[in-house]
DNA sequence: ATGTTATCCGGAGCACTGTTCCGGTTGTCA
DNA sequence: TGACAACCGGAACAGTGCTCCGGATAACAT
């Protein structure tokens, strides 16, 4: 057998700087033409206005579900923490209550972003699965100190949680109509949360 | 002015026998092919395990949505009787209950069928509009209907009806987890329908 | 029975999509 | 300065929706 000559932890070469630059700059386009044109918009697309060849985007990001992750990440993010937050400084209503108005919010920055985090549920091997997953949970802690607290429907789950503000999140980009009424069918769905003895 | 020699209304000849071979085929395969793909099946595909052309396929439906409505018709005009004849039968709150079950379980007859619905909502060119509209007007009176006897929030119009009850069956075929809780994330949002006086 | 012709058929073709693959270039390190 | 791994960019493939048109043919008139 013919062995490496070098050393055992054969340390890979540093990134290139080309390579970080287009890193940067597929990341930086790809914001705008998804601004522009949603989670589906052509790939193609931004490496043309990028300036580069499809290989370059594709060995970067070899899936679109990490180009959009790379896009969405520090939301997410951001959505985790400020759940955690929320727990401590508001009461379980209160913090159910706003964290999922910030959430729909969010979803409704990418046209077509509900479908891309759905599709990603039950697919692991998604980066935007990984991703979703802590922010998820955290969800699912406030929908369980209101649970707790007697406040929401004992059986609604984390999932059911996330299934229904997505579906809105989805509904209000199908029309500009349904768009305009978005805080209104937070506010259906969120009546339907909140627990009903039985009659 | 050149006038014609023919009788002032021109009988158009009789439509072709092959013609009707065609579009009957066409529908009948149709009809599998999106059960198995859902309402974005591949129209090539329908073509050829039918058998033909695209050109023949696209004079016979020279639109996804009217190939859809052709094959979807039925089921909404279906809707729209039970809808007249639960609004005779049964009190105001059982009969929006009972077609919005029954609704929702059409919807799920074709997986992408309520982005199809929603997506010609705003479309007036479009046939599943036509087709839609009456359906929805039916629904709205039961919602109508409801609200009078104080049974469902006045500020839900007829239009967050459909738009809900779509988003659930778009939610539901996002992933056979979600599609399992479907009665249940239906019956949560009925929850949220029903009137809640100001705390 | 034969001829005319409107109607219909089917596939080639266009522009687009996502994805893979590979020859040539180039930045980096010895 | 060289060597070479890493990187680049686009050609190529299979798929999509949709249009267009030369040729086949069914329905009608004679």
């Amino acid at each position: 057998m013919t062995e490496k000559p070098a050393p055992a932890t054969q340390a890979p070469r540093a990134q290139r700087a080309d390579a970080q630059r287009n890193r940067a700059r597929i990341l930086q386009v790809a914001g705008t033409v998804v601004a522009e044109q949603g989670t589906q918009a052509s790939l193609r697309d931004i490496a043309r206005r990028a300036g580069i060849g499809m290989g370059t985007l594709y060995r970067h990001f070899p899936t679109r579900d990490e180009l959009l992750e790379a896009l969405l990440s520090q939301r997410f993010d951001r959505l985790t923490a400020t759940a955690a937050s929320l727990e401590t400084t508001h009461s379980p209503e209160d913090a159910l209550t706003e964290w999922l108005s910030d959430f729909a919010t969010g979803v409704s920055a990418y046209r077509g972003l509900a479908a891309s985090m759905m599709a990603t549920l039950e697919d692991e091997n998604s980066s935007l699965h990984a991703s979703c997953l802590a922010m998820r949970q955290a969800a699912a802690r406030l929908l369980k100190n209101a649970q707790d607290a007697g406040l929401v429907r004992p059986d609604v789950n984390g999932t059911d949680l996330f299934a229904l503000v997505n579906a809105i999140g989805w509904i209000t980009d199908q029309a500009p109509s349904i768009a305009a009424r978005r805080e209104h069918l937070i506010s259906v769905v969120m009546g339907g949360l909140k627990y009903q003895p039985s009659p």
